[in-house]
DNA sequence: GGCTCGCTTTTGTCTATACAAATAGATATA
DNA sequence: TATATCTATTTGTATAGACAAAAGCGAGCC
């Protein structure tokens, strides 16, 4: 009961798992159904359920606002607006955002510092008429991304990561040489379809980098008698 | 009922939500399962269930074989074997796979190209006590990553994203400047606690990004009679 | 005070049952 | 032959009930 199935091959319907593992077929659409969310089978009604024929990578990022994740990790973190700005977005802008053209925003530029080092540099726009509170902040004391989730929910983001070349402008301000490699996050949040707000965070990449673990088969296919040590 | 509860709060108990809403513990049980699941709330027993206090950005990335992915784009894939070589993993390397000093690896040097452009290099190390069929696969004709997925099973992988500057070696096989920027994808992989193969997947920064959805409030708490639109 | 013991609350999980939804395949019909 | 309809199969999901497991709380005891 190893689940030593292979891609392709199709599992027994659950009515069958249930008689054969002696347990009632809700325990066992439990199972599948957790394993289907993972990518790990299959499932279509009426067809059965097939072990997925090509194992996908797949990994969970935690991708923390950079004043929460360092104070867990117990640094001291400190930031700098360098620019606070109310604009209406240009052509391009709107183009980039998926927004109308002339839409007020905010616009941010701020220096995260970590242990009093140039730690990155975040690059935000804000809709304010999706965040009219913010017409008024000035973020001295809080951090935007920190205001924002509190202020804000959202119900979806999107994230991209990339490796860019610092500008001369990023190289001053990260304290790193021009050219160098930097690993920019990008993310919008929506809200309804609408977008909430847009940044790009830039990092120096000799001091940053992103981490994921991902375990595949978390919560096994098991006879509820003999369940098996985790390796 | 637009689940406007703030962080820190807590939830009514599954009974009373149950009630509320007019149906069984079970229900009200599976979706704040999948709520906790999501790192939406926190539950304890006894004590109750809670908004979670700080929201965490947590995105879910398809890190897919290069290979797969540019054929499912459309796109042609070739690769070519730099360097395939027996080797006895030596103190630095064993360090950095948490394996003994002396182990036999496999390792291999890999370029790849998308539509016949450079499009990454493949560093790999491959432990031959864990996949003793490697040493006499040449990869000539199957990518080592799709290679591996097919013959090894694993059950747990680290991920990596890095930017660095291309040294000279990468810059002149990927066709980019030396200097430049690039963003490296570092794969651990391990089955039953021991290291299957340690990959390190150097793209031109200009040429790659990865990227990432997430929706936190996929399936939503719900009165069963009045479910709400999709926004 | 500090400790154990048992009670209670709350979540975690399994079961048996029921019905809905999708759909592949068979059958009937034009 | 092609199309529509029916039927059987399989998954999806809800329900009520039961008991287990964790953990807070207080009573009683030293």
């Amino acid at each position: 009961m190893n689940g030593d199935w292979k891609p392709g091959q199709r599992i027994p319907i659950e009515h069958e798992l249930a008689d054969q593992y002696q347990c009632s077929r809700m325990t066992v659409n439990k199972a599948l159904s957790a394993l289907a969310e993972r990518g790990m089978i299959v499932r279509r009604r009426k067809t059965g359920s097939f072990v997925a024929s090509q194992q996908i990578d797949r990994t969970v990022m935690d991708i923390q606002d950079i004043s929460t994740a360092a104070e867990l990790a117990g640094h001291e973190h400190d930031h700098r607006i360098l620019k606070r700005q109310i604009e209406k977005l240009d052509t391009s802008g709107a183009v980039l955002l998926g927004e109308r053209p002339g839409a007020e925003v905010l616009k941010l530029q701020c220096l995260h510092l970590v242990d009093g080092k140039p730690n990155a540099i975040e690059r935000r726009i804000i809709m304010l008429d999706a965040v009219p509170l913010a017409r008024n902040e000035n973020f001295a004391s809080v951090p935007p991304a920190k205001w924002l989730l509190e202020q804000v929910p959202w119900s979806k983001a999107r994230h991209i990561i990339r490796a860019v070349s610092a500008d001369p402008a990023t190289a001053r301000l990260l304290e790193t040489e021009r050219g160098d490699a930097c690993l920019t996050l990008i993310r919008q949040t929506w809200q309804n379809g609408r977008t909430v707000t847009y940044v790009e965070i830039t990092h120096p990449g000799d001091r940053f980098q992103f981490a994921g673990d991902f375990q595949p088969t978390e919560q096994e296919m098991s006879d509820h008698s003999s369940r098996r040590n985790a390796t």
